[in-house]
DNA sequence: CTGAAAGCGCTAACAT
DNA sequence: ATGTTAGCGCTTTCAG
């Protein structure tokens, strides 16, 4: 059965109780942080859990209806920059605090929707005294329980309003917008636009903001220049393939993520082409990795790991403060300029976008 | 106190004893799949779980002196491809079994071997049925501990041999000769090496390998050539810079990781080098990113996902058999020929290593 | 084959 | 200020 170890350690209350000869109930509350206990007990509690090594049962604890200090947190997969930013946010604000994080992720396509929602049902039912919940697959298939039970929760990144939910977001119409605009100042006119993963909110978010900049600048919208994607490196690199060799291909790329650009990035070099003499590229999100690569990548930045950090704080507000009233928080973003744009190549007339590019093979590489 | 929902959901065993009128404790062997209960009884248990919406609490089953099923994860960063690669095997391989898996990552740097080591007595205590340490910063502040309460766990890719520890890891001194080798059969003679993260056991069987390669060919070992990194891309962009503005530059780069070699390969860029035609570049881990880079990263793959998946096995076995013997299972690395590497520019005098290439600019779009 | 009863370690009334 | 007493939901003897 495993239990070996069941006997073994466990340094419990009962025990330093009786080191020092008081009841456990003087010492739990020691270990709570209640009043009234003589500051001499509470001082001799302390040495002896300290002398001890005493760990808290977590589970014993949470059973006994008492909090059991640890957040769930539900990822869609580990595998992007984005989640990492965003990971990195929530691991920090949560050190400062004394809760735990178990992070579960729920990468296998296969029974996903089923995995998330039982280890939901598993999480609510003991485990965990709140959620964070990370633009999630199938958020429906759960967050009606967690209303229901009342189990306090934030979503990440997750702008749908319906139903009053608290939330934490970026202002993605608007940080598209502001991106597209940059693109079209520089004199792009035909801006190819990658989406995100098609159920999650902020795709059309960004899909309108860059819309809406077009219409602003007379530029009529391309249907053509739009590619499906799915915010991972692989969707962006596909995406970027299919936009640069193009009959008449953009002069630009807006990608919803900036694991897409870098995708689209390699794509341009696949095809000789250089980054920005040829192509100039956006990202969105200004993952670590954005400054890194080379050319540095312009991206609209949504501070990841600060909307982390809010979500955490929110979540531990919700658990400690039931009352507190829902929230919905937008962070602002913001253009972060950096080396993966120029004007397009001046050869071009501006009136008319000209016929086939054929990228020069001339260089051998 | 948050415990609003303290009472709200909760389908107990005891409730659905009395829903078909039996005692929990029969409720509770169908539950567990234990012998000995009528077939009927056992249909109408099942039914009434089914019907009532019945979630087990792991808290109370753990308490009791159950498993848990829940096998504790421990990570030192989820910021790279590595990780992300290792956490897909476990993921698929515990999808099979009926374990949940719990993360933990100790992301941030201060106070880190404090955290890993209270979130591994926590886990010890209670929380999990075993352990899968991830390259740990610190193991051994708490695997003396693991082993004093005989508790399940495995190390992976720790090929630490002291002490008989079950442990899974790739055979490094192997693969880095291979790779070496390759290299040096392409006919590059000068071939830098950029080292992992200095105390990780596999960073100087690495290292090694590349030393005996060297030996094997009567090529001399040169310090100049060899880099300190640290398994991720910044510490590998920088170190390929070093190594690649040296006025005796290599030919040739090996890199202890993919992470690192996609960022001397942004280093290469950098310095307008083209890749392979300038310089080549060789990486370690075959991530998934090594295949979609341009160019595809030629690297050594110790199948991370697989490695993964036998670590997970490997646990789950020991938590159910706690009598089985301690392994130490090794798993095979292999070349993987892409399009990173190519011989040495002939036109150079191999003895010295020319300027910059100015990629051709002559195409326009 | 099934029920009764005793905890697992802890928190939270309720006493004192 | 501290001790006593119930459970939390479950697994596991021990009796039938």
């Amino acid at each position: 059965m495993g239990q070996n170890h069941k006997k073994s350690g466990g340094v419990t209350i009962v025990d330093i109780a009786r080191e020092i000869g008081v009841s456990h109930a003087t010492v739990s509350r020691v270990l709570n942080g209640h009043e009234g206990v003589k500051p001499a007990t509470r001082q001799r509690v302390l040495d002896a859990v300290e002398r001890l090594g005493y760990v808290a049962n977590l589970q014993a604890r949470r059973l006994a209806g008492g909090r059991s200090h640890v957040i769930g947190l539900i990822v869609s997969g580990l595998t992007n920059g984005y989640t990492n930013q965003l990971l990195e946010g929530i691991e920090i604000a949560v050190s400062e605090t004394d809760y735990d994080l178990l992070l579960y992720s729920s990468i296998s396509r296969t029974r996903r929707r089923l995995h998330e929602s039982s280890y939901v049902d598993r999480l609510i039912n003991g485990l965990a005294d709140g959620l964070l919940i990370i633009s999630p697959f199938f958020p429906e298939a759960y967050i009606e329980r967690l209303e229901q039970h009342n189990f306090p929760y934030v979503l990440v990144d997750h702008s749908d309003q319906r139903g009053n939910r608290p939330v934490i977001y970026a202002t993605n119409h608007q940080g598209a917008l502001e991106a597209t605009e940059y693109l079209i100042q520089l004199g792009h006119r035909r801006i190819g636009f990658i989406t995100g993963w098609q159920l999650h909110p902020s795709t059309s978010e960004r899909l309108e903001g860059y819309k809406a900049a077009l219409a602003a600048h007379g530029l009529v919208f391309d249907a053509a220049l739009v590619r499906q994607g799915d915010f991972l490196y692989e969707g962006g690199y596909r995406a970027g393939l299919e936009l640069l060799t193009l009959p008449d291909a953009p002069t630009a790329i807006f990608a919803s993520s900036d694991d897409m650009a870098i995708g689209v990035m390699d794509a341009a070099r696949q095809l000789n082409l250089r980054i920005p003499d040829d192509i100039s590229i956006v990202g969105f999100d200004d993952i670590h990795q954005a400054s890194l690569v080379y050319p540095k990548l312009t991206t609209v930045s949504q501070s990841l790991s600060q909307m982390g950090a809010a979500a955490l704080n929110m979540l531990v507000d919700y658990i400690e403060n039931p009352q507190s009233p829902r929230r919905q928080h937008a962070v602002a973003t913001r253009l972060v300029i950096r080396d993966s744009c120029q004007p397009p190549a001046p050869s071009y007339p501006p009136s008319r976008q000209v016929a086939v590019h054929e990228p020069a093979k001339e260089h051998n590489m």
